[in-house]
DNA sequence: CGTACGATCTGCT
DNA sequence: GCAGATCGTACGA
């Protein structure tokens, strides 16, 4: 229960990680606004043997270069030129796994998000993907590197128990290229509805 | 230095 | 369903 804490990201099974991530609490408060949601969907990146990392093969550079530091903080990066995505930091020290947050179930600072995205209705469509999610939080590039033990962005666990029947695992998106290792069941989806409820 | 393209989303058809 | 937006990063010259 409470914030996660540094022995949690430090582990080398990025994948357990991963799937475990789904029902935690993330929280973002940048400018003194608060937002956060449950997470719902996340994709593992398994460093240097797996073909979808980013630091696949060892590359080192300096946009990857956070991937190497110990678990625990922030890889954030520009997509497509226009959508920052976020990615937890994980195992130790030169080891460079991290995993995708794609979307989090808003509960936490709705009337900010709705303002930063310009959409009407707070349903989980606002928060539905990498780049809705960064964007609704205010989550940018100044946050590459930020640690999640400390006050700015952070995962709680908030006792919520996660049936493994309600855990849909898959392939991940927008990966083709990475040949056979695309097809690795390396995404984690949520089925909030069994979980939202308790909350409200 | 030049170029190709990506862990995406939106709006229009 | 598809094109367009839009730019940092990576890599080769």
């Amino acid at each position: 229960m409470g914030k996660l804490s540094a022995s949690y990201y430090i582990s080398d099974d990025v994948v357990s990680i991963a799937n475990s991530l789904l029902g935690k609490y993330l929280y973002c408060n940048t400018n003194n606004i608060l937002t956060g949601g449950i997470i719902t969907e996340t994709e593992a990146y398994k460093g240097v043997t797996d073909k979808a990392s980013h630091s696949y093969g060892g590359r080192l550079t300096n946009r990857t270069k956070t991937m190497y530091e110990k678990g625990g903080i922030a890889y954030i990066y520009l997509c497509y030129g226009i959508h920052y995505l976020l990615n937890v930091v994980t195992a130790d020290i030169n080891t460079p796994h991290a995993i995708l947050i794609r979307s989090i179930y808003p509960l936490i600072g709705v009337p900010e998000m709705l303002a930063r995205t310009s959409k009407k209705t707070a349903d989980y469509n606002l928060t539905i993907g990498p780049g809705k999610l960064t964007k609704a939080m205010g989550i940018t590039n100044s946050l590459n590197g930020v640690s999640y033990l400390e006050n700015e962005l952070w995962i709680e666990d908030k006792g919520i128990v996660i049936n493994e029947e309600d855990i849909y695992a898959g392939s991940r998106i927008g990966v083709e290229y990475a040949e056979e290792d695309a097809a690795l069941p390396y995404r984690f989806v949520l089925n909030h509805n069994n979980y939202i409820k308790k909350t409200h």
